[in-house]
DNA sequence: GAGTTTGAAACT
DNA sequence: CAGTTTCAAACTC
């Protein structure tokens, strides 16, 4: 797990977390519980839970009732730990030391008697595949829980080196998500709701065996209300008092051309929310809200995510859709905010397959445009199924695709009884995008393949087996976020900033899955409200380069060779592009994980120097000119702008009236342009056509050696060289030499006798020939 | 494969 | 912002 520490998340620059799509709005229902915003902007965003809770519940339960919140009062102190995972993945959580209040299965129940009891050893089997296995010690006195003891002596180390507390999950008030994916895919997801400060944390530090944890801490307050949420295999547990879940309304699918997106429900957690209050939608900034009145909004625990977008998937990998592959399935979990009272048992058994979830429905997907007046936009959408508080965010001029992470509470869960098949957020609204309350981490997608474990570095909160995941921590305070996904670098993973607001939400890339399934997706409409900006989809999209998607996928790129810039300069085309360095000729190369400290520097330096440092420098066009143009045109001096040395030469395009570039001779009428063009087109045709004759010969020759092979061997032949074995050369000789002996005996001439000779070798030559081209035609009688 | 050319990026 | 340097890719031999 890759975790970005404070300082680090301070490295970045402000536009990453300032955007234009999303603005600031008032609590859309002021007078009501309606989803709140960090209400300070200068509340620090907590991260650290110093302050134990009077009550605290860890819930680990595949399935759970909203029933359960209803009955449960409200506490005040209680902090609540959600621990979610994927089903078939084993889960080790084990603490070195009793930290954390355990109560699996009853959490509800728990948090309505405040029950501060602690379990040792407690082994917790969420699908009867998973276990949680012992010891692992939680006691509420600490309010800690250390999750994969393996790694805590890195997370301890790394906690010492940043002053913090690694690999401790301090429940107050934080909120913890966490995701795994192993290698067999399996997602674990880790859901800690709380209201304290940042909380370093560790998960497995495991071998490439291990699962990996994505794990997303939010800052919340102390005061929390339950929220759990329960379904399949996968133990999603919310809780907290006084948090408000926001929710994104489920919305009809209206299109399914665009790739697969997910809106992420913000949860916010609000003070003094009363457990009746529902939950409304809050709309911020240009962040589209999907308000369907009609159609209540439910919230979705994590294993209806994964069942829903993930039920095919085998592994049931937490699948974050690589930039490339747009079709990949990013899922995220978010705790839900039902819980199932009657479930008190870690062990129930899921059904995946159907992506049935006893406690919340399946929503259907939902698109939401985020985007301003001439702003940078950003397009989120909820897939089928999705959770609504998993959100894809689709950065134009990005690669990477973002999912945002929110952890999910609500406070009309607790207010709002509902059996195990409705949502306790029924009556929520829907909101897509948080107030802000936080800062967002942004965590670049990365391949799989370049996904090697990563040591615990310095300021990481939470570390994980692998390092294919990264966690996004929450943030700043409401008003700062507003991150400007236009500007956001690739491979950018921030660290919750210094105090921060309770409320957090995540932006995970979503390359890190390759191998992730793809699933269709459908893109909604986004809202009249908040339209999107024709073409921001697009843009979105367009490639690198002036590559299309499907090239940019199905063209690996390049290896650099890198010598001097140890790839954290935009010389590198690796770290140009926000790839990290894969299978490259470089040297001294820091483009990798093992250098994130220095990349995330290098990327900053860059977006300070140019904030558009990270974007494609083939864009649309003005309105009337070409569909591509460079964005800043090139400089082209010598090369005619007629070689790849010029950069829209290079991407295929026609230098355009901004460029600077002297004796240009790349534009539409240029002699020299349609010379060089008809000279590729001609080259490109004899590569065609030397490629399918090679093809064709291979194919004849392939043919051919398939239908003679088995003669061959049989010793037989049905083609006339077939014919020619060791018999019959043997009989030709004999004929031969009975021919000259016959020349001999007559006393012919040696030209005689050679003329002889000659025609008795015609003659085999004939019978030969013959017996194979009647074979021939015995065979094609047959055959026919 | 070594050396040269080129222009973007980085630096001053 | 302009000039210079650095850098890695493109190109040539």
């Amino acid at each position: 797990m890759d975790v970005v520490s404070p300082e680090l998340n301070s490295l970045l620059p402000d536009e990453i977390m300032d955007t234009e799509a999303i603005e600031d709005l008032p609590p859309s229902q002021p007078g009501g519980g309606a989803v709140q915003s960090q209400p300070s902007d200068d509340t620090p965003v907590p991260m650290e839970t110093d302050t134990p809770a009077a009550s605290e519940h860890l819930s680990l339960c595949s399935d759970a009732t909203s029933a359960e919140h209803a009955k449960a009062p409200p506490t005040s102190s209680g902090a609540t730990l959600s621990i979610s995972t994927a089903s078939q993945l084993p889960i080790s959580i084990s603490s070195t030391s009793s930290l954390l209040t355990l109560k699996p299965a009853m959490v509800t129940s728990l948090a309505a008697t405040k029950t501060t009891d602690s379990l040792s050893g407690t082994s917790i089997s969420t699908t009867g595949l998973q276990r949680l296995t012992p010891p692992f010690t939680i006691s509420a006195a600490n309010h800690q829980i250390i999750l994969n003891k393996v790694a805590s002596a890195q997370a301890t180390e790394a906690a010492k080196s940043i002053g913090s507390q690694p690999q401790v999950f301090k429940q107050e008030g934080q909120k913890l998500l966490v995701t795994t994916i192993g290698k067999s895919g399996q997602p674990i997801m880790l859901q800690v709701a709380g209201g304290k400060p940042g909380v370093s944390q560790t998960l497995g530090d495991h071998k490439s065996q291990a699962p990996q944890f994505k794990v997303v801490t939010i800052g919340g307050r102390s005061e929390l209300k339950q929220v759990v949420g329960s379904a399949g295999n996968q133990l999603t547990t919310l809780q907290g008092q006084q948090l408000k879940a926001v929710q994104i309304a489920t919305k009809t699918p209206v299109s399914s051309a665009a790739p697969i997106k997910y809106i992420i429900t913000k949860t916010v957690n609000s003070k003094g929310l009363s457990p009746q209050t529902s939950v409304s939608p809050v709309i911020t900034g240009r962040v589209l809200t999907q308000t369907s009145p009609g159609i209540p909004s439910r919230t979705i625990t994590l294993s209806e995510t994964l069942n829903s977008n993930m039920q095919s998937i085998s592994g049931k990998k937490i699948a974050i859709s690589p930039l490339k592959s747009p079709s990949k399935v990013t899922v995220v979990s978010v705790a839900s905010p039902t819980s199932n009272a009657t479930q008190k048992s870690m062990t129930l058994p899921v059904n995946l397959a159907t992506g049935q979830n006893t406690a919340q429905n399946i929503k259907p997907v939902q698109s939401v445009t985020m985007g301003g007046v001439g702003g940078s936009q950003f397009k989120t959408i909820i897939p089928l199924g999705s959770q609504p508080n998993v959100q894809q965010i689709q950065v134009p001029g990005s690669r990477f695709h973002y999912v945002r992470l929110v952890t999910s509470t609500t406070a009309s869960s607790l207010g709002h009884p509902s059996g195990p098949s409705t949502s306790s957020l029924q009556t929520a609204k829907p909101m897509v995008v948080g107030t802000g309350a936080a800062r967002m981490s942004v965590v670049p997608a990365q391949p799989v393949k370049q996904m090697a474990p990563k040591p615990l570095t310095s300021g990481a909160v939470v570390t994980t087996a692998q390092t294919q995941q990264r966690l996004i921590m929450p943030a700043t305070p409401l008003p700062q976020i507003q991150p400007n996904f236009t500007n956001l670098p690739p491979g950018t993973v921030l660290a919750p900033a210094p105090g921060g607001g309770n409320v957090g939400y995540a932006v995970v890339p979503a390359q890190y899955v390759t191998q992730l399934q793809q699933t269709p997706f459908v893109t909604l409409a986004s809202s009249s409200t908040f339209p999107a900006p024709a073409g921001v989809q697009t843009q979105a999209r367009l490639p690198l380069n002036g590559l299309s998607p499907a090239e940019t996928t199905s063209r690996p790129r390049k290896p650099c060779n890198c010598t001097k810039s140890q790839c954290l300069k935009l010389y590198c085309d690796c770290f140009a592009n926000g790839e990290f360095c894969n299978n490259c000729n470089c040297n001294n190369c820091f483009n990798n994980l093992e250098h994130e400290t220095e990349r995330l520097k290098a990327i900053k330096t860059c977006l300070d120097r140019n904030p558009e440092a990270f974007k494609p420098k083939i864009g649309k066009g003005k309105q009337g000119e070409s569909d591509r143009r460079h964005s800043k045109g090139c400089n082209c001096k010598r090369s005619g702008c007629l070689k790849n040395y010029c950069e829209c030469y290079e991407a295929k395009i026609m230098c355009s009236s901004i460029c600077k570039c002297i004796g240009c001779k790349n534009f539409e009428e240029s002699p020299e342009r349609k010379t060089l063009m008809h000279l590729a087109d001609a080259a490109e045709v004899r590569v065609q056509q030397q490629t399918a004759a090679k093809t064709k010969l291979s194919s004849q020759i392939s043919d051919l050696l398939m239908r003679t092979t088995p003669v061959i061997s049989s010793g037989g032949g049905r083609l006339p060289y077939t014919f020619v074995t060791k018999e019959v050369l043997e009989a030709t000789c004999e004929c031969l030499l009975e021919q000259a002996k016959k020349a001999e005996q007559t006393h012919q001439p040696q030209v005689e006798a050679e003329r002889m000779i000659l025609e008795e070798f015609g003659h085999c030559l004939m019978r030969i020939i013959n017996s194979a081209g009647k074979a021939k035609a015995d065979c094609a009688s047959i055959n026919c």
